[in-house]
RNA sequence: GCGCCUGUAGCUUAAUGGAUAGAGCAUCUGACUACGGAUCAGAAGGUUGGGGGUUCAAGUCCCUCCAGGCGCGCCA
C-alpha cells in the first residue's frame, strides 16, 4: 500500500518534472493536498531560466502560474483517485481525495499486520546510544528526557522495519571509581550490601574524603591504576558498584515502562581496552599530534582541539566516544548511529565525529546523528534543581506526577509532555499542566482512545465485532467521516517521517489532530445509534482509529488503556 | 572574545520558502435525561524580539542589533 500523496505525487511529476511537493492543504476549502508546482515551473520559464532538462516541454517561456496551472491540471489524469483538480490563487492546486478511496486505504490499513505503517525499502541496522546514566549517582531529569527519547526512537525505527541495537553507555568507569573503592575499603564496608541510594551516599563522602585528605586523594589515584590494570579486589569491588547501580537503573526503566534491559548495558567501561590503539591510529595516520603534552586532533575550522589523550597519559571521553565508533560500526555492523544526548554536548560529537570521519571509521554510508534536547527547567523558568542546589533526581519527578495521577496516568503525562515540543527547546516541568485531560496532553490521548474503544465494547456485547482483517469502510458520506478517514491515511507517513528526521513531537502532533477529529466525528456521527450499513461502516471507522491511537500512543512509549 | 541554540496571542506552543501564521490552556458566548460533558460548536486574542536585505512569495534564507541560555585543551 502506497501512501496518497505519494500516488498522486507520481503521477503529477510525470508531467510536471519537478516534484509536486504535495502538502496538506492549509484550509478545508483547498482541499486535501495542494501542490505550488506551478509557481516553481513559472519561475524556471522565466526569460534566463533556460538551463536544460528541468523545465517540461509544454511549458511556455514567459508562460504565467496561473496558465501553467492550467495546462498541466489538463494533462494530469487523476480522475480515478481523486475529484476534479482546482487552480486557486496564483496557482495553487488543489486536490481532494475520492471519498471511496480513503475509504479503501483505511481499509487495507486496518487489515495490515503493520497498522498501515510502510515497511522502509531498505531496512538498516542503527545503533541509538540513550539513557547512559552514572553508576553510584542518582537519575536525574537530563538522564529522564535521553530515555524517553531514545525509547520513542527505537520503538519508531523498529516499526518501519530497521533492525535497532540500542546501546546504554552508562558511565562505569573513570577516575571517580579509584575514590569510590578507596573509600569502600577505607569504611570496611562490604560492598554486597550497598543500595544504589546507600552509594550515592557513599560518592559524596568520598569526595568530601578526596578533597580534605591529601593520603586519601594519592591512595584513591593509585586505585585508578589498579582498576584499570585488573586488580583483582579492586574489580570485585567496582562490579559490586556497577551491580548495585543497574538494579537502580532497571528500578527506574520498570516504572517508565521502556524497552531497556541488561543487554543493551554498553558502557564506557568496555571500550578501555581499545583506547590505546585509538590514540596510535590517529597518531600514526598524521591526524592526531602532541600539543602542550597531550594527543590532540585540529579539526579545520574549529579552534578547540579535540583531546584524544590527556597530558598525564589518561585518556578522555572523546577516545571513549571513537573507540565506541569503532566497535558498532565494525562489530555492531551499523549504517546509523544515533546519539541521544543533551544539547550542551553538541559541540563535542560534532568534533567527535569529525574525527572518525577522517580516520576513516565513520565510512561514507554511514551517518552519525547527535538527537540533541534542550533541559528541564524548574518552575522558575531555570534549570531544575532542588533548593540546596543538587539536580533533581527522576523519582523526585515520578512521584510528583503520581501523586496526582495514577501511574499510568502519570507516565503518559510525563512522556507526552517531553516529547511534544521540538527536541532542542528547554520545557518547564510543569505537572498541573501536563496531567490535564483536556488539551495536547498525554492524558487526553489516553482518554480519547478509552472513549472509542468504549463504543467498540459496546457494539462486541452486542454481536457486533469488527474483524480486522475482512471489516471494511463502505460508507463515506459524511464531512466528519472523511476529515477522520483521510488523517487516519497520514499515519505512515507521520511515523517514517520521524524515523528520517528523529522528531517525536510530530508523532505528537499528528496523534493529538486524530484525537480531536475523532471528537468531532463522535459528536456529529452517532455510530451505535445508526443503522445498517452506516453503523457497519463506522465502526469499522472507529475501529480504525482506535488501532491508530493505540499504535501511535505505543510508538511513543505511552500505554493505551481501554478504560480510565 | 569565538561558536551553537532560543525569542511566535496573557500562558504553553505548531508551521518542508508558499494562500488569511495553526493549535491547546485561560477568557467570553452557545449546545445537555449525554454511543462516558474528561464533550462539542463559536468568539476574541499576532506589526512571529527590533531594523535592513534576497525572492513572484520570508516566522522560515542572508546581514545587523537587542534579550536569554549553553558550550569553548586535558571532568564525563
Amino acid at each position: 500500500m502506497a501512501s496518497i500523496p505519494a500516488l498522486l505525487a507520481e503521477r503529477i511529476q510525470a508531467v510536471s518534472v519537478l516534484d509536486p511537493e504535495l502538502r496538506p492543504a492549509t484550509r478545508p476549502q483547498f482541499g486535501h493536498y495542494q501542490s505550488n508546482v506551478a509557481l516553481r515551473l513559472a519561475a524556471l520559464a522565466k526569460d534566463g531560466a533556460d538551463e536544460a532538462g528541468e523545465r517540461p516541454e509544454w511549458v511556455a517561456a514567459g508562460m504565467a502560474p496561473r496558465q501553467i496551472a492550467e495546462a498541466l491540471v489538463e494533462r494530469v489524469d487523476l480522475s480515478d483517485l481523486t475529484e476534479p483538480l482546482e487552480v486557486a490563487g496564483p496557482g495553487f492546486i488543489n486536490i481532494r481525495v475520492r471519498s471511496s478511496v480513503l475509504a479503501t486505504v483505511v481499509t487495507e490499513q486496518l487489515a495490515d499486520i503493520h497498522a498501515g505503517i510502510a515497511q522502509t525499502s531498505e531496512p538498516a541496522r542503527v545503533v541509538v546510544d540513550y539513557s547512559a546514566p552514572n553508576v553510584a549517582k542518582p537519575m536525574h531529569v537530563g538522564n529522564l528526557r535521553s530515555t524517553i527519547i531514545g525509547d520513542c526512537l527505537v520503538r519508531v525505527l523498529r516499526a518501519v522495519g530497521d533492525t535497532v541495537i540500542p546501546q546504554n553507555h552508562i558511565g562505569d568507569w573513570g577516575t571517580q571509581f579509584g575514590m569510590l573503592v578507596e573509600q569502600i575499603l577505607f569504611e570496611g564496608i562490604d560492598a554486597s550490601t550497598l543500595t544504589l541510594a546507600t552509594s550515592v551516599e557513599l560518592y559524596q563522602r568520598a569526595q568530601q574524603h578526596f578533597r580534605s585528605d591529601e593520603a586519601f586523594a594519592e591512595a584513591a589515584r593509585r586505585r585508578v591504576v589498579a582498576l584499570q590494570s585488573g586488580d583483582e579486589q579492586t574489580r570485585a569491588i567496582w562490579k559490586s558498584l556497577i551491580d548495585v547501580s543497574k538494579a537502580g537503573f532497571n528500578a527506574a526503566y520498570a516504572r517508565l515502562g521502556v524497552l531497556l534491559t541488561d543487554d543493551d548495558l554498553a558502557g564506557e567501561s568496555i571500550y578501555n581496552d581499545a583506547l590505546p590503539k585509538v590514540a596510535t591510529d590517529l597518531e600514526a595516520a598524521g591526524i592526531a599530534v602532541i600539543d602542550q603534552g597531550a594527543l590532540c586532533v585540529f579539526i579545520p575550522g574549529d579552534d578547540a582541539p579535540l583531546i584524544i589523550r590527556k597530558s598525564d597519559g589518561g585518556y578522555g571521553y572523546a577516545a571513549t566516544d571513537l573507540a565506541a565508533i569503532r566497535h558498532r560500526v565494525d562489530d555492531l555492523a551499523a549504517r546509523r548511529l544515533v546519539y541521544v544526548v543533551g544539547s550542551p554536548q553538541a559541540h563535542h560529537f560534532h568534533q567527535v565525529f569529525a574525527v572518525a570521519r577522517m580516520a576513516g571509521w565513520l565510512p561514507d554510508g554511514v551517518s552519525a546523528e547527535h538527537v540533541g534536547f534542550g533541559s528541564v527547567l524548574g518552575p522558575d523558568g531555570k534549570m531544575f534543581k532542588t533548593r540546596d542546589g543538587k539536580a533533581v533526581t527522576l523519582d523526585t519527578l515520578l512521584d510528583a506526577a503520581e501523586e496526582v495521577a495514577a501511574p499510568d496516568i502519570a507516565m503518559a503525562a510525563v512522556k507526552y509532555a517531553d516529547l511534544s515540543n521540538a527536541l532542542h527547546k528547554d520545557y518547564v516541568f510543569d505537572i498541573d499542566r501536563m496531567v490535564a485531560t483536556t488539551g495536547d496532553t498525554g492524558p487526553y490521548l489516553q482518554y480519547a482512545h478509552a472513549r472509542v474503544n468504549q463504543i467498540l465494547r459496546k457494539a462486541a456485547a452486542e454481536g457486533d465485532v469488527v474483524d480486522d482483517a475482512t471489516a471494511t469502510i463502505t460508507v463515506l458520506a459524511e464531512p466528519a467521516e472523511q476529515e477522520l478517514a483521510l488523517l487516519l491515511t497520514r499515519f505512515s507517513d507521520t511515523v517514517a517521517e520521524v524515523a528520517d528526521g528523529l522528531q517525536p513531537h510530530k508523532l505528537c502532533g499528528y496523534l493529538f489532530e486524530v484525537a480531536t477529529t475523532l471528537s468531532s466525528f463522535y459528536e456529529k456521527c452517532p455510530v451505535l445509534k445508526a443503522e445498517g450499513e452506516v453503523r457497519r461502516s463506522r465502526l469499522v471507522l472507529c475501529r480504525a482509529t482506535q488501532r491508530v491511537l493505540a499504535t501511535g500512543l505505543d510508538l511513543l512509549g505511552i500505554v493505551a488503556p481501554e478504560r480510565m
